[in-house]
DNA sequence: AATCCACAGGAAGTGCTGGGCG
DNA sequence: CGCCCAGCACTTCCTGTGGATT
């Protein structure tokens, strides 16, 4: 296909979309199903804000694609239409954010302060924001949304801070809005800040399957051509979404992915085949994104376990895992990494769902890892599609 | 009941990059 | 310019431990 004919497609009206923006994820409906009792309830917490006063601190919880982000923005974006300029609302993701420096440092940008991304010493910036804040003379409202990331991997100082920072403010308030999907989180906060995030907090349970249909179906209105669906799609995009704890994200996803294929095949509709289609590449890029983004000597460890697992191996353990890394590392004349830093690669495989590790005791025989794959080996393969190469070519030149 | 394996995983530090600030 | 900072990948040194075996 030539270039010309390619934008030619493109510039032509769609078949199936009419405006494939509002299944992208970060796009907020004017209306969200199922969820009219959370948002009412937090703008009955955060309406204080409208008269001068400090709103409540709210916790809310929920698993993954129950609506808090969007309940949230929804609520924020609601309130703010109406306080004009009285309230400062700010929205950090602790997912991107997740030191102390960089969640200040978002904070303060958004009251206008410029704030290089390095350089500056924590406290200086915790100084600056204060300075920024108290000179607005405003209400605040900040967001943190995935804030078990921020705490795991920095602790609750900010968090301390920011609960206590209205003694340091004259004339400004600040009340926070924490957002996690980590229900157990809680218990790596300090006491104090536990009690002051908790002062208002929101539960979201999962969609069922047939709220889930609601939702898909009000995207659907808007994103579709009228009869672009075939009638099994969305109870389909729907079910499977729902026996991932009901995860909208993943059935707005499921539903644009398919949408996508079906385009790209030029098909009259989307039919059920497509989101199978569909089911299987989502699976398989996720996996592959984060093989080809991960550090060098993490990808010799999965490639070590691969191998191990292809020569028929089982029960891993951290030592002979190691042991096949220190070999495959002196074959490519790399120099390796340590056993202890081993441990952590193969936590950090363990948490992005490549591999599954759980630590185990075989009495005599010590107290280990077990470790063994949980991703489809095709996947993998294609994640380390140039590593492998890479091995296979040395492999021949040391023969 | 005591032992002891094969690590787990915490704490502190290093060396490097990419930046402040005065 | 010299000295400061954060963040990352990693090292060094370390104490802790579940349970089969002695």
């Amino acid at each position: 296909m030539s270039l010309e004919e390619l934008f030619e497609r493109f510039t032509l009206q769609s078949r199936i979309f009419k405006d494939r923006d509002k299944l992208l994820p970060d796009y907020v409906p004017g209306d969200l199903p199922h969820r009219s009792n959370q948002v009412l309830q937090l703008a009955k917490i955060l309406a204080p804000a409208l008269a001068g006063s400090r709103p409540s601190n709210v916790f809310i919880y929920g698993l993954t694609g129950t609506g808090k982000t969007a309940v949230t923005k929804y609520v924020l974006r609601k309130l703010s239409e109406r306080a004009q300029d009285k309230v400062i609302f700010s929205y950090v993701n602790c997912r991107q954010n997740d030191t102390s420096y960089r969640v200040l440092a978002e904070l303060t940008r958004d009251l206008g302060t410029r704030i290089p991304f390095t350089g500056l010493a924590t406290s200086e910036v915790y100084k600056r924001f204060v300075n920024a804040l108290d000179r607005r003379g405003r209400i605040m409202v900040v967001v943190l949304d995935e804030i078990d990331h921020l705490v795991k991997k920095s602790g609750d100082d900010v968090l301390y801070f920011l609960t206590r920072i209205n003694e340091q403010l004259t004339s400004s308030r600040l009340s926070l809005i924490g957002i996690t999907n980590d229900l157990k989180f809680t218990e790596f906060l300090d006491a104090r800040v536990k009690s002051s995030l908790g002062e208002e907090e929101l539960v979201f349970p999962p969609y069922t399957a047939r709220e889930l249909e609601d939702i898909l179906r009000q995207r659907a209105a808007e994103t579709f051509v009228e009869g672009a669906l075939t009638a099994e799609v969305i109870p389909m995009c729907a079910a499977i979404a729902a026996k991932q704890n009901g995860d909208a994200r993943l059935a707005l996803d499921l539903l644009l992915k398919a949408a996508d294929i079906a385009e790209r095949d030029e098909a009259e509709k989307v039919t059920s085949e497509h989101v199978r289609q569909a089911q299987r590449e989502i699976e398989k890029n996720v996996t592959v994104d984060v093989i080809k983004s991960m550090p060098l000597h993490v990808k010799m460890v999965l490639i070590a376990i691969y191998l191990l697992e292809k020569e028929g191996a089982r029960n891993l353990t951290t030592g002979v895992i190691y042991n096949k890394y220190l070999e495959i590392t002196k074959m490519l004349g790399m120099d390796p990494v340590t056993q202890r830093r081993i441990s952590d690669i193969i936590n950090e495989l363990d948490m992005s769902g490549i591999v599954n590790a759980r630590v185990v005791s075989l009495g005599r025989y010590g107290r280990t890892k077990v470790i063994r794959l949980s991703t489809n080996v095709k996947s993998i393969e294609e994640g380390l599609q140039e590593d492998l190469f890479m091995l296979g070519v040395t492999e021949m030149v040391t023969r």
